[in-house]
DNA sequence: ACAGAAATGTAGCCTCGGCTACATATCGGT
DNA sequence: ACCGATATGTAGCCGAGGCTACATTTCTGT
C-alpha cells in the first residue's frame, strides 16, 4: 500500500466506504444491546434509563429510538417503556455474542480486563464475520 | 453489566462516551495517514488523490483537509497540495504503527489476510495504549 | 385527590461528513 | 500562446447525532 496508492484506488475506497457502512451500524446496535439489557434487567427500557447508560441527554435518546423503530428493530408507545421486535432481539443477540467473543480475545492475548472492556465497545462493530470466526477458533486452541 | 444498570451507569456512560470521541478522531487518522502515504509515493498529496483513495467526492475531501489545517496538523495553498505538519507527520506515524501492529496481530490469531486488512481500518481507531502493549507483548511471545 | 416531582415529548440549534452543481484556476498538447 | 481537459474551490443541501429550553404527561406521597 506504500508504494502504489493509486492503482489500489478501488481496494482502499472500498475499505474505508465498508468502514463508514459499519461506523452507521454502531449507534444502531449499541442502543439495540442497551435495550435489550435492561430489559433483561427491569422488564423494560425506559427513555431515562438508555440516555443514562449511553451518557447523553434524554431528547437525544429519544431520537435515537426514533430510528430503531423506522428500521423495524423497535417499538415503543408515548410515554411507555421501548421494546424490541423480533428483528430488534436478534441483532441485540448477535451483538451480545460479537461483544462477549472479542472481550475474551482481547483478555486470550494478555490484555488488561478493564483496557479489554473500554476497547471492546468500540472494536466489536468493525469485526468481520470472517474475523469473528478465526477468533472463535483462536479461543478454542488455547483457552 | 447483566444484572444491575444503574449502578454501572457512570461506567458505562463514560464507556460508549469514549467511543464517541475515539469515533471523531477516527476520520482526522485516517486523512492524516492517507496524505502520508501519498506523499511518500509521489512527493505531495493531491487533493483528487485523496478523495478517490478515500472514496469519497473531492468537497468532502476538501472539507477534511480544512478540518486537519483547522487543527494544526496539515498546511496547504490553494491550487497546491496538502503537506504535513510536524503535529500531522507525528499522528501519521503514530498511526501506522498501530495500523500495523494491530494488522499483525490479527494474522497472529489466524485471521484471513483479506479480513485482517479490511477490519484493521475500523478496529485501529479503538485500541487504546494498554491494549496496543498487551498486542506488542503477545507477539513478540509467538511469533 | 391533588400538588409537586420526575419522566417523556417536542422544537430548534449546532457540527460533521456526505453529496451535487457550478465557478474558477491550472496544466498540457498542438 | 491558446484552448480544452483536468483539478480545485465554493455554495448549499441533507441526515445523523449531539445539545438546551420548554411543554406535557405520568407518578407518588400526603
Amino acid at each position: 500500500m506504500t508504494q502504489d496508492n493509486l492503482d489500489d484506488a478501488p481496494v482502499q475506497a472500498e475499505r474505508f466506504s465498508q468502514t463508514r457502512t459499519a461506523q452507521s451500524q454502531a449507534l444502531l446496535e449499541d442502543y439495540t444491546e442497551m435495550i435489550d439489557d435492561l430489559i433483561r434487567a427491569h422488564g423494560e427500557a425506559r427513555i431515562t434509563d438508555i440516555a443514562r447508560l449511553m451518557g447523553v441527554t434524554h431528547p437525544t435518546a429519544t431520537k435515537a429510538v426514533a430510528r430503531l423503530k423506522r428500521e423495524g428493530l423497535a417499538v415503543s408507545r408515548p410515554y411507555r417503556g421501548v421494546f424490541l421486535t423480533e428483528l430488534g432481539s436478534g441483532m441485540a443477540e448477535r451483538v451480545r455474542g460479537r461483544h462477549r467473543l472479542v472481550v475474551d480475545l482481547l483478555l486470550a492475548v494478555g490484555v488488561p480486563p478493564e483496557a479489554a472492556e473500554n476497547d471492546a465497545e468500540g472494536i466489536e462493530h468493525y469485526v468481520s464475520d470472517a474475523t469473528l470466526t478465526a477468533f472463535a477458533a483462536f479461543l478454542t486452541r488455547q483457552p
